[in-house]
DNA sequence: GTCTTTTCGTTCATGATTGAACCATTCCGT
DNA sequence: ACGGAATGGTTCAATCATGAACGAAAAGAC
């Protein structure tokens, strides 16, 4: 009988995703510790770079696009709108709905937390030339159609 | 003037990195559904991991190799303790360090939960060819480098 | 050898995230 | 128009990760 069992290890596809996975949780780290100052953590930033990128958006919408549940979304918004970063209004055509907005206040704290995330990517990417780069986003949205996320 | 800012959506680099950040939170998430039939959450897996490649590591170093806090160690071991998963015993040249193991359970438990996550990732990758694949991998270990995680 | 400094692990308070239960509003079949 | 199903948002309890402060043990200076 075989006693050398095949690990998973041994498959190229495991091995590589780990090292994916571990660098995320590298780059998560530093992006908090880069974001510190700000007074921003990573996921509130996820959420300005959403409100700016889809102005209205209700908080149900929001938390698809971020991919965690609709309660993290509540839990996280007063942070913001006490700090008169984003603001919300309701939608008067459906009185369910939320619509949110960046203030200018947000929008501004977004810019200068951009410049920090995007030095640290920057940093972060420099060795990889730009087609490898391009195919490493392709790759992951590849990824994303296989388990379909918008 | 120049209206037009440069939005670092615009870089390649930080719009396929936001892509991998965004790949990697959907995976996770798939992983702990995959993984929860087993009782197991997708940090405990990752301990689990550790310990078969390296048998007797301190609490200390396992903290290091999976990049969280040493305290969070100490939150997580005794689940595995208890379910007979891992072995802690004290250090005799050095009274201060446990030294962890796997037990026969915990080996065998992880055989299976490897099982689950291979099959996820599998299917993940299932659209990487080996080529990409290994440049997937030779740019996260780039990027490991630069944020110098052993 | 003694005293100071490090290192390993734990404790604890804090903040983040989750999912289930819930209310209000809207949609839809009849 | 009416009543049940579905949807948007909130609440709440439970779980989890984090970092600072701590005690015990070891290492280093002298």
């Amino acid at each position: 009988m075989n006693e050398k069992t095949d690990l998973p290890w041994d498959s190229p596809r495991f091995r590589n995703w780990l090292a994916v996975t571990r660098v995320c949780h590298a780059v998560e780290r530093a992006s908090a510790a880069a974001l510190a100052p700000l007074g921003l953590k990573p996921a509130q930033l996820d959420v300005l770079m959403a409100l700016y990128r889809h102005p209205g958006m209700s908080q149900h919408d929001l938390a698809r696009k971020l991919l965690i549940g609709r309660s993290n979304i509540t839990m996280l918004l007063p942070q913001l709108e006490t700090r008169n970063l984003v603001l919300r209004s309701t939608c008067k055509k459906d009185k369910r709905v939320l619509r949110l907005c960046l203030t200018g206040e947000g929008e501004s704290l977004l810019m200068k937390a951009l410049d920090v995330q995007a030095a640290l990517i920057e940093k972060v990417m420099s060795q990889s030339s730009p087609g490898e780069c391009d195919m490493l986003g392709d790759q992951m949205r590849k990824v994303a159609d296989i388990l379909d996320i918008e």
